[in-house]
DNA sequence: GAAAAAATCCGGTTTCCACCCGATTTACCT
DNA sequence: AGGTAAATCGGGTGGAAACCGGATTTTTTC
């Protein structure tokens, strides 16, 4: 079976570059073309391609806009984007949207190729510059508990009432969960609280956030 | 100017398919071939190659751990990640451990020449596969806090409220604070909670972080 | 197999919280 | 000037939380 594709961009001339490469790929068909964004949701609408090679700087709608709304009437159709400059406010955009790649067209033609067979295969490709951009947000992130958190000398059950403590619920709600009564869960929190130094729920919930134990 | 390689694999044959793939490339030099980690830290601490091609499988450390090292003695050097398994936790952690790439055994070659180019560039190469958990990852954290809505319609006495209470005061303390009676906290903190539909300070404090009004 | 730590339960006290009611003064907007 | 919203104060009630004491059982550790 092969892979449906469609391709979105304003310029002819770039839709006639896109073919010549991508006919020759025997697991992939061409299935329809569009200049704007309004005509390529309709096609998706029509045709529900595995694939979008969607340019972003679209005359009519925002690339965003345009990826949001595919995804919103086709989501299994996934989406490449292709663009001409590699923002990062855009890029991030995308990624919110919905898209599976992200490839400027500066880009080797076997990249293209790759992303699009990786964007069918319900996976994701990202471009270097951009993943780089990716990986910096993703360090910027709060450890990943276990490492941030060397080693708070609780037990593994005070850990279990500390989630749910700090997740909102009372104590009763606790002792129901994990079937004990709702006595031992306020022991156990008082001792979560002497072993932290902690004072109050508030502390708490902090502390969790803090650990990773929980989201805000 | 080559970009300067150091390869770690404790599989000679492997060692010796990478030396045939990458001996033809023009652009790039192997200054150097490592067996186990020890030897490859030792390597990396003379010899300071532009990119070292890891993998995660070595018998005498863990290849967090060398991945770690190698980046505090040599922090210019980029790392790409060589394994035979696509585990999530492990990916995430050579990402934190500093490393520029991550490409599973099983990858064309190309795509590792890709992972080293774009290594050596400063960029990052991520495997379609881990794309997709990074993205996932992306998605799963909170929205940007400008997009999730300043306007909380609180009055400026309330958000000033909040913010104590969420910082773990007590009504009482707040009232001291702010010279208002303690009844008067409470009506506050009563209007914000039925304003904001929240029904506790747990949701309260959490309310509070992500809004960024205080910090966890 | 004994000692230590963890996990469980119970009873009691005091304080604080969450939610209900109502009220006054100030301030702003039209 | 009159209406609306904010900010302040108050009373009252039920229930939960915070803290204390002690005690038992299970698990871990040496």
């Amino acid at each position: 079976m092969k892979t449906r594709l469609l391709l979105v961009d304003d310029h002819a001339v770039i839709r006639l570059g896109l073919r010549m490469l991508l006919e020759n790929e025997s697991d992939l068909e061409i299935i329809g073309e569009a200049e704007t964004a309004r005509e390529a949701i309709q096609l998706v609408s029509d045709l529900h391609p595995n694939v979008v090679l969607l340019d972003i700087g679209l005359p009519d709608i925002s690339g965003i806009e345009a990826a949001t709304e595919i995804k919103r009437i086709s989501p299994q159709t996934a989406i490449v984007a292709l663009t001409i400059h590699e923002d990062e406010e855009y890029f991030f955009k995308m990624l919110e949207a919905g898209a599976s790649g992200y490839v400027p067209k500066r880009a080797a033609p076997e990249e293209l190729l790759t992303a699009i067979r990786a964007a069918a295969g319900g996976e994701v490709y990202l471009y270097p510059s951009l993943a780089k951009l990716l990986v910096k947000d993703f360090l910027a992130q709060p450890k990943s508990a276990d490492e941030s958190g060397i080693e708070d000398d609780l037990t593994e059950r005070e850990q279990e009432v500390l989630a749910l403590l700090a997740d909102g619920e009372s104590n009763a709600e606790i002792a129901d969960k994990l079937v004990i009564s709702p006595k031992t869960v306020g022991r156990h929190r008082e001792n979560i609280m002497r072993k932290l130094n902690l004072h109050s729920r508030v502390e708490l919930v902090k502390y969790a956030i803090r650990k990773g134990i929980i989201r805000a």
